[in-house]
DNA sequence: CTATACTTGCAAATGCTTCTCATTTACATG
DNA sequence: CATGTAAATGAGAAGCATTTGCAAGTATAG
């Protein structure tokens, strides 16, 4: 964890931003996460491991990695947002309605031909999301 | 108009609703919409055409339809929803982060992989919606 | 070590959306 | 066409996730 750890002081310096403990914590149990936590899950999970963390800072700290590009922000619905790490390749994320619980989608064809449709139409991509619901089918 | 009207009417009695003025009120405009509006922007229309709409209605309204699978909602980030009648054949949304412009983006080539990937890890779609930020690119 | 600009905690505020409840309305029935 | 009743509406209050104001704390340059 400590290699990580001047890792994640490092990219925070990168961005300008001063290394806080507080932010260590987020971004450390983030990196843990493999649930895409929601803020307030990440709050409960970060006061565990360090008593001296408050909402407000979640929030602050997710949106200032969010902005430095550390961190996605996922929109699912009306439901609250949830949050990864910035992944190295792009994909889209399935949410089982049944369960709420939410896979990982990648393909790199999709990626390469959404790219090529956008550019013909005289954009560049931003940033993206695709968020299917999705439902077990039955055993065949 | 008045063709749209007894259509609209249809839908709603075979979605098992009343047809009220409001309801219809609501789809034409929507209808007339290329821009996917918000509720909010969809309440002043609405209000523009007949001033017994309230902004409950509106969203009830949405909401009923959405239901029904007449509308369909599109969540971007935090922003507000924004709405469009449902679509016959799905598609996907850039939005241009500079003047907050929603163009749709065809493909059939995605969707078509997109349901094979899902399909392969043994789910079916209930609901997708991938929501592009994109921006002008610089003419070359 | 000191200065200072950036961060934090707390609580109050915000903004979108949903709900409550009294009143009105659509529409099946006589 | 009159009437009963369940559904729908309007107005405003309530809810919930997220953001913000301000006083106090702290990382970091010098």
């Amino acid at each position: 964890m400590c290699a990580q750890s001047t890792e994640f002081a490092q990219a925070l310096r990168d961005a300008g931003l001063r290394v806080t403990h507080q932010r260590m914590t987020v971004m450390a149990i983030l990196k843990d996460s493999v649930d895409h936590p929601s803020a307030d899950e990440l709050f409960e999970r970060a006061r565990k491991v360090d008593g001296a963390v408050s909402f407000a800072t979640v929030y602050r700290t997710l949106s200032a990695l969010e902005e430095a590009g550390l961190v996605r922000k996922l929109t699912f619905e009306s439901d609250p947002a949830r949050f990864e790490i910035t992944p190295a390749a792009e994909h889209d994320h399935l949410v089982d309605v049944d369960t709420g619980e939410m896979i990982e989608l990648a393909s790199e064809d999709i990626n390469r031909l959404r790219r090529a449709l956008v550019d013909d139409l005289g954009y560049e991509i931003v940033a993206q999301t695709t968020l299917i619901r999705v439902r077990k089918k039955p055993a065949p």
